[in-house]
DNA sequence: CAGTAAATTGAAAGCGCTTACAATTTGATG
DNA sequence: CATCAAATTGTAAGCGCTTTCAATTTACTG
């Protein structure tokens, strides 16, 4: 308690009363003009700008939430951190947000249930004025007691079976099912499908679209070609290793829930000795940015995750600014995106398999 | 102001004045069973904790945070949502903080100046008690004001000129001198470089590396080979692409900043008939979970990414709990960790890529 | 000029919590 | 029992801001 911090001499903090005796005003009246009440003068309002910007003051966000006004604070729940599928719909999400004036703070839960209950928990009791949660995964176990706190909030690819809640989706059946059926009329008969997070409800449409095409086109359903997997990349290595080491004849193209999937179906088929789309076609689902830059270029399903962000945050913010709005639920179009990770499917005895061991595996003579 | 909302009916909000009715205690007696106040009896405390489970009360944090108490929140400040770099760096925080009983909050900057000065400041001024920064690119523009302000802080890879921060950084200049003076050892001459984001000194430091590290083994600097780079992908790809359609002979070797461009390398070396590693190595730098993923495996510098979180982890939450403790620099080391994706150089002269138009004159007879 | 309505601003309460200091209780000792 | 020290708890101020209601100012009309 003695002067031994010489060195940390923290500087006051500046507050609304600094800019009210700067500009000889009252702290209310100050407050009136940072938050854009229509009735103050004109030169008053100059006074208390310029003071502010003489002083340098910042607002204090706990002081202001708790005194009921806005922070203008978005909290977003994501799965964990991702530059394809996360980050894409952040960036919608941000785009929407930085034009309306409002900011946007994180929260990984990396996937586990506890984290993303004590999250949700935090946000609504932080200074967030709503909540957005990228396909949550245990959305059921707090969902209630959020409309009882009447906080709002909006599911970007995931359901709710009470139906509500506000939601913004894709068509995920209506794009598996294209999908699937794109790689039947390449003459694929033994497709294998990498399922998705179960408790995410865009997998269990993908794989009932998957499921839906295969009936259509009259291709018997194997269970052996549905392959367990968790939207990650790793979870898609190890499903493609796995299926390409026991299952024989092996599977002539893969339908991953996800991008990220398909790229390690990509590794793992490139590891056993496939050439893609020579040997094996792939196509994902998301088509994230990643997609298009990969060799060779995925075949995947679009979904437009900038605009689901956008729409979502939307749709936040106007639930926030009128609280009797109902709950909306908004289905964006997919659309197959037909890249160079797909061939038709190759009818010769010699299916290549084993001896052609090309570790690069990429050149062909027609390059 | 009638009942026409009869669907929001908006459950009050439980206080720490209902918990202290209900157990027959004072709210600053409740306050400190909650803050872990040593000097409270143990029967007093498990009414306060009984009250507050049957109540499911939650406390506000912003008027925790007003009125001086903890939230025991950190944030974040990060360039973009990746799940190797950003991902497992932030999961080592995650895993520190979880265990200290601490969360921990994410801003995205999405590479922006105004982005990054912005949310230092909201950071500063919300609920958070201190902030880490990843590779932070601006931090002249904040790193005063926070010293200023006593707002705690730990840099992650950056470097801080004034020497007045608290760092925690990897061996970068030796990583990148021992991943050039390994592909020279394989024989190659014709080293590119792809450069990282020029203003986060990790980046400096790598290229400074790779330029010590050829001058050591006798090999001339080339700038064609110093390509532009900016950490991502497409930037890797698209540098590669550039130096494949230009440079001739083309590079044997490329040495990227990060595994994420080397990830983009490998698509432009594909994409340009190349096979990895045959025709052209690749080291990245990072180790990031996905660089043992793909096919083939990435050579490439690690980087103790989880740990230098959880090390920054723990000096923050240190440098909070102990304001007197001055900035420290934590320097951790970095390994070059050989996996696939690099081959002796080939010397034979049909060296499959064109007909050998030897027209810059780098080869002399005696290589 | 007086009266009125609208515009503008100030005073004060309060948001939910923490903490300093005072008051009360408890336990030990002679 | 009285005294004392430590443990325990309560009261009240206050953190920085917003907003309601009252007070004041301004502008217009007859």
């Amino acid at each position: 308690m003695c002067s031994l911090n010489i060195d940390s001499k923290k500087k006051p903090r500046i507050t609304i009363k600094d800019v009210a005796d700067a500009s000889g005003l009252s702290c209310a009246t100050v407050s009136r003009v940072l938050s854009g009440y229509e009735f103050v003068k004109e030169t008053t309002r100059k006074r208390v700008l310029e003071a502010v910007e003489q002083l340098g003051y910042v607002a204090s966000l706990p002081a202001r939430s708790l005194a009921g006004g806005r922070s203008r604070t978005i909290g977003l729940l994501v799965p964990n951190l991702d530059v394809g599928y996360v980050g894409t719909i952040t960036q919608g999400i941000d785009k929407a947000l930085s034009s309306a004036n409002w900011d946007l703070v994180l929260y990984a839960s990396h996937h586990q249930l506890n984290k993303e209950t004590y999250y949700v928990n935090a946000i609504a009791n932080g200074i967030t004025e709503g909540l957005l949660l990228i396909a949550p995964q245990f959305p059921s176990t707090y969902l209630d007691t959020l409309r009882e706190r009447d906080f709002p909030y909006v599911l970007i690819d995931q359901a709710d079976p009470t139906e509500n809640s506000s939601i913004v989706e894709a068509t995920n059946y209506q794009g598996a099912y294209e999908a699937t059926q794109y790689l039947c009329e390449l003459g694929h008969t033994r497709i294998a499908f990498i399922v998705g997070s179960l408790n995410v409800w865009s997998a269990v449409d993908r794989l009932r679209g998957y499921k839906a095409a295969l009936a259509d086109c009259n291709i018997p359903l194997r269970q052996d070609l549905i392959l367990e997997g968790d939207y990650q990349q790793q979870g898609g290595y190890e499903a493609v290793k796995q299926v390409l080491n026991t299952v024989d004849p092996p599977p002539t193209a893969i339908f991953a829930s996800n991008d990220i999937s398909a790229f390690g179906a990509m590794d793992a088929a490139r590891e056993h000795g496939f050439r893609i789309p020579e040997d094996i076609s792939i196509i994902g689902f998301d088509d994230i940015p990643q997609a298009s830059l990969i060799y060779p270029k995925l075949t995947t399903v679009r979904q437009p995750l900038e605009q689901m962000g956008q729409v979502a945050a939307q749709m936040l913010v106007e639930r926030i600014e009128e609280r009797s709005r109902p709950p909306q639920r908004v289905t964006m179009a997919t659309h197959l995106v037909i890249r160079d990770s797909c061939a038709p499917r190759q009818f010769q005895p010699g299916e290549r398999k084993k001896p052609f061991r090309e570790t690069g595996g990429n050149l062909s003579p027609t390059n």
